[in-house]
DNA sequence: ACGATATATAGATGCCTGTCAATATGGGTC
DNA sequence: GACCCATATTGACAGGCATCTATATATCGT
């Protein structure tokens, strides 16, 4: 994806002040990542499965998607810091990292304060 | 826009249950809203003029962008609920509406509660 | 070292969408 | 009605991205 968002980094508050191209561009960038629903879907699954973490291979077959394109999601949404990784052996799990999640959420917020 | 949600009624949080295709899609379609920065620049422009409400025609010259281009983009807005609209004479002017932008919020809540 | 399995990368392809110029529509004034 | 202005729509085009197949890389057993 082009302007990959780091999101930890990325969201001032939408409404705090007029938003320069720059900041608006990091950000859109950080909302398109979650903007596909097969990335949605996967967070999700990992989320909700016991442990909170999930071997990539776990989740080729239940997306109905190739393996490359997994891959490639799951890259995505490393590089902007939504999962965690850890190598165990063959396998790669993956966890998600709350913390960007609640930066985008504080970039929404609309209270003026 | 494919696929554009009504954002009111898109967003079951992400991390209560795995996401159904459908619901994940619907919810993407949500935060492709929000992945362009000439919208959320709008957004940020509207919400914070004075009076909380800006004509059509004030946004054209700031941005840099064509007079339809910005009709497209508070279309895409309007469409999903993010803007409210009034006619007044020949202008139209808008304002955010909030309840939609918390919505988005509240999916992305990640205690599992 | 070799084979087997899991994961990542490369390259190609098709759809989606942001943008513009041109035009249409709507509303006001004379 | 005729004209003017603001806004919306249409049609075309280009760039981006999700997806696939094919291939490369990595790790573990034997």
């Amino acid at each position: 994806m082009k302007n990959l968002a780091v999101i930890e980094d990325c969201c001032p508050p939408l409404f705090g002040t007029t938003l320069s191209a720059e900041d608006a561009e990091r950000m859109a960038g950080a909302f398109r990542v979650v903007g596909d629903a097969t990335r949605l879907r996967m967070l999700s699954m990992i989320a909700t499965h016991p442990g909170g973490e999930v071997c990539a291979c776990e989740l080729v077959e239940p997306l109905g998607l190739s393996q490359p394109t997994v891959s490639h999601h799951l890259k995505v949404l490393f590089e902007a810091g939504l999962l965690g990784r850890e190598r165990r052996g063959t396998w790669v799990f993956y966890r998600v990292s709350p913390e960007p999640l609640e930066a985008l959420r504080s970039a929404l917020v609309t209270t003026s304060n």
